[in-house]
DNA sequence: GACTATTTATAAAA
DNA sequence: TTTTATAAATAGTC
C-alpha cells in the first residue's frame, strides 16, 4: 500500500523527466515522437510530439501485429541480445520488422520516407519565416 | 550538411539516454511502456518496454483514430495552447479520446480545458516572479 | 508542489 | 569512442 503510493510518485516525478526530454528531442531535431505509458494503476498516458502524424502508419502497423507476432519477436530480440551483451529489452528497427519483406512493404517505405523529407523541408521553412 | 550531422549526432545520443530513462521506468516501477521516435532522416525507432502488451490495445485504438481525427485534436490543443502561451505540445490523455460516447467526450473536453485553464495560472505565476 | 544533495545526462573536445 | 566540465533529473524530505 505504502509501497505502491511510493511507486506512482516515483513514476510520476520519471514520467514528467521522460516526457520533458521527448519533447526537447521532438523540437531540437525536428524528429517525430510517441510515447505511451501505463501508470502503475493502470492510467495510459499518450504524448505525440509536434507535427509527429508521420508516425502514423507506423503505429499501425505496430497495432496490426498480432500478439504472437510481437510476442515471437520479442523473443528473438530478446534472445539475440542477451547472446551479445546481458541485456534483456527490446529495441529494434522497424525496417527489419518480419513483414518488411516483400517488394510492395519496401516501396510503402520509401514513399513515407519521402513524406517524412518533405515535412522536414516544410518545417524548415516555417522556422525560417518565424 | 553538417547541419544534418550534427542533428543525428544529437539525436543518437539524446534518444539513447531517454530509451535508457524509459527502461528504468519500466523496471522500477513495473509500467507498460513504448516509445516510437523517427531520426533526423527518417528512420523509425521503436522500443517496448518488457511486458508491455497491455498497451496493445491502446495502440490500435490510436491506430484507429483517424489522420483527419488526429489533426483536429491537435489543431485544437494548439490553438488554445498558443492563445494561453506559446506552447505548443500535445499530451494528453488517452481516456479522453473521441472514441468515447459524444456527451462523454463533451464532458471530458470541459475537463480538459479546465486543465488547460490552470496551467495558464500556473505560467502567469511564474511569469510574475521571474 | 518546492527545496537541496546527489546522481545522471549531455556537449564539447580530444 | 572516452573524457570531462556543465547542466539537468531525481530521491529524499518537508
Amino acid at each position: 500500500m505504502e509501497d505502491l503510493k511510493a511507486r506512482q510518485a516515483k513514476y510520476s516525478k520519471r514520467k514528467t523527466g521522460i516526457l520533458k526530454k521527448a519533447k526537447e528531442l521532438n523540437i531540437l531535431c525536428e524528429v517525430d515522437v510517441a510515447l505511451l505509458f501505463s501508470s502503475p494503476s493502470g492510467r495510459p498516458t499518450l504524448f505525440v510530439g509536434q507535427n509527429s502524424t508521420g508516425l502514423s502508419s507506423i503505429l499501425k502497423r505496430l497495432s496490426n501485429m498480432s500478439f504472437e507476432e510481437r510476442e515471437e519477436r520479442r523473443a528473438y530480440t530478446i534472445e539475440m541480445l542477451k547472446k551479445i551483451y546481458e541485456n534483456s529489452e527490446s529495441e529494434f528497427d522497424l525496417l527489419s520488422l518480419p513483414h518488411a519483406t516483400n517488394a510492395d512493404t519496401l516501396k510503402l517505405y520509401e514513399d513515407e520516407l519521402q513524406e517524412l523529407k518533405d515535412k522536414l523541408v516544410e518545417k524548415s521553412k516555417i522556422l525560417r519565416i518565424n
